[in-house]
DNA sequence: GTGAAAGCGCTAACAT
DNA sequence: ATGTTAGCGCTTTCAC
């Protein structure tokens, strides 16, 4: 038991102790037949040995690959990320995250350090200004990129997006079931073109009822922060005849809500896009648009691997269905339950 | 504009149009002071002009580091990731995260596949089983390494954790002073360390005014699933003299209690640990025992950076404070504003 | 079936 | 100040 920083192992020392040529070890590792059953034994006793683990650095370097697939995201606990980085690890391969904030300049520094690193691909949530030209020219290279939850800018790549239209569809014709004649939508900045199409199909739902005109007074959208959102909804409440419902445009925009007007929104009847945690127990219970985060981080990543071995694909879109999560007294509270699995 | 996959330019390319040697080119792209101006223009110029990138898996490969820091949590949306991965990349480095929803076998994997592409440090929220051995092979290799949230069973490294105990005095007091007179604990499996400390501290306060014998009827641990988080709280209600209040170990037991009683918790008291979105808003508002996770994120990173240059450094403990946030009727509304921040 | 040797794209001596 | 050269630790021809 030597202590101290011992140097680690290398291929090297595994084919001196096994009395074996590098190119013996390599086989061995690498699982390749043509290696006699007496010296891959003597090679994998030597690697038990010295504890040797191959150094990915160098294979990848050789290979000309990096096992690794980039992931630029808004923020760490993007939803996606969990999707993608199961299908990652069962294609072998490691996801490396990096966020952005949705700021332009960190998301440019972000891709860049993962091209730099030759990620094998990369899915990327894009913010509003874009990194089109650089990702463009990355591309040109070969590198498979998937755009995820909205299509980069000015670029034409794989992406995979939920049907927007339709989300807003089953809310606004689940709230008018409820009897609701007056609805206002509140959402993210159309700065994100997945907020616009939202805002757009909600307009357009809206015109069927009410005159072009109330639009602008219906309709909110900007970024989410406390204040920002809160003022908008007291605007929206505002306007006669008065909206007795809200449709909000994503979970940071329907928790800006409830923490504006406290748990029962004043009466309001809400259905907001993206499921969260205690939407069940709310009085009332919040029906909600729910997206399939998990489908869509593996599908990323499946139009990744797609492309890897067939970069000269048609570009493609992929859009993954939402599903209108019923909640309220109506509904039987059974049926909600798997609808959330307890992390931790 | 040709088009087509292009092989990507290297350095070598680079030094072959701007007619001067690699290592030229080398000293440029390292800011290497001693290079001619006009030289290292015409590097910059040729740079420019094909648009090279340096490939970072060379680099590093030479270089003996990979300028990646590895993360092995739970979940990917742990909450010591982004203060981590902050923290990260103000040092140059890069996070690569890997989830194992606490499973020792994926864990083992995990810690082993970051191993082979020699990450610089490793920050490794341990799960129940540990991979000591392992790991502590790994560190005699000079292997930096900061267990988060817990220390890892059976192996001397790093370590940031929380004041368990005094999380729970925080919440016990809070509750005595409220008028509760008999509370009941629910937690996380005591495999983990971090909960077990909890019941532990929870039962060092019950013991003051509680007999002995009632102890196993006011504690409950388990893994969180609602099923058993459910069951766990209809059986503690039960007990005689009634529980008026809970305290919850995690947030992920928290919000199995709200999911199982409702919103209301059917009017019992509740503590618990970590902070959620819509505490402030749930009627009554809750209070809860909030962990500083940006904060042990990024002492986790500084660990394992201070541990690069001073690797015979003994082992280091990190104690992050927790704090009460009170919410309640009695507390204005006001307070509790800065708290939360909206993502995205 | 096995070994010797040439790289992968960089950095870092060591020359000059 | 600049160039030449020897690696980093692997994989992969190409010989035998």
């Amino acid at each position: 038991m030597t202590s101290g920083r011992a140097r680690r192992p290398t291929m090297v020392d595994v084919a001196r102790l096994a009395r074996v040529a590098v190119s013996t070890v390599s086989r061995v590792v690498n699982a390749d037949t043509t290696v006699g059953p007496e010296l891959a034994e003597r090679v994998r006793g030597a690697i038990e040995e010295l504890g040797w683990e191959a150094d990915e650095r160098a294979r990848h370097l050789r290979t000309g690959v990096s096992g690794t697939i980039g992931a630029v995201v808004g923020d760490l606990d993007s939803p996606f990320l969990r999707g993608a980085e199961r299908a990652a690890r069962s294609a072998g391969l490691m996801l490396l995250a990096t966020s952005t904030d949705l700021d332009a300049a960190l998301e440019a520094r972000a891709v860049s350090s993962l091209c730099r690193r030759r990620v094998d691909g990369l899915i990327i949530e894009p913010g509003a200004a874009g990194t089109g030209a650089y990702l463009r020219a990355q591309m040109a290279h070969g590198l498979p990129v998937a755009a995820i939850d909205r299509p980069i800018p000015d670029t034409a790549s794989d992406s995979v997006v939920v049907d927007n239209a339709h989300g807003i569809d089953l809310a606004y014709d689940h709230l008018l079931g409820r009897g609701h004649r007056y609805i206002a939508h509140v959402g993210d900045t159309e700065v994100l073109s997945t907020a616009a199409a939202r805002a757009d199909a909600f307009r357009r739902r809206a015109l069927e009822t009410e005159p072009r005109g109330v639009l602008a007074r219906r309709v909110f959208t900007g970024p989410v922060t406390l204040q920002r959102v809160g003022r908008d909804i007291d605007a929206a409440l505002a306007v006669r005849p008065a909206p007795t419902a809200l449709v909000t445009g994503n979970a940071a925009t329907s928790t800006c809500a409830f923490r504006h007007l406290g748990a029962d929104l004043a009466g309001l009847d809400l259905v907001g896009f993206d499921d969260f945690e205690l939407a069940g127990i709310l009085d009332p219970p919040r029906t909600v648009v729910a997206q399939d985060f998990a489908t869509m981080g593996a599908a990323a990543l499946e139009m990744i691997l797609t492309r890897m071995e067939s970069p000269d694909l048609p570009v493609r879109q992929r859009v993954v269905p939402v599903r209108l999560v019923e909640r309220g007294p109506s509904v039987t509270v059974g049926s909600e339950s798997s609808s959330w699995t307890m992390a931790r």
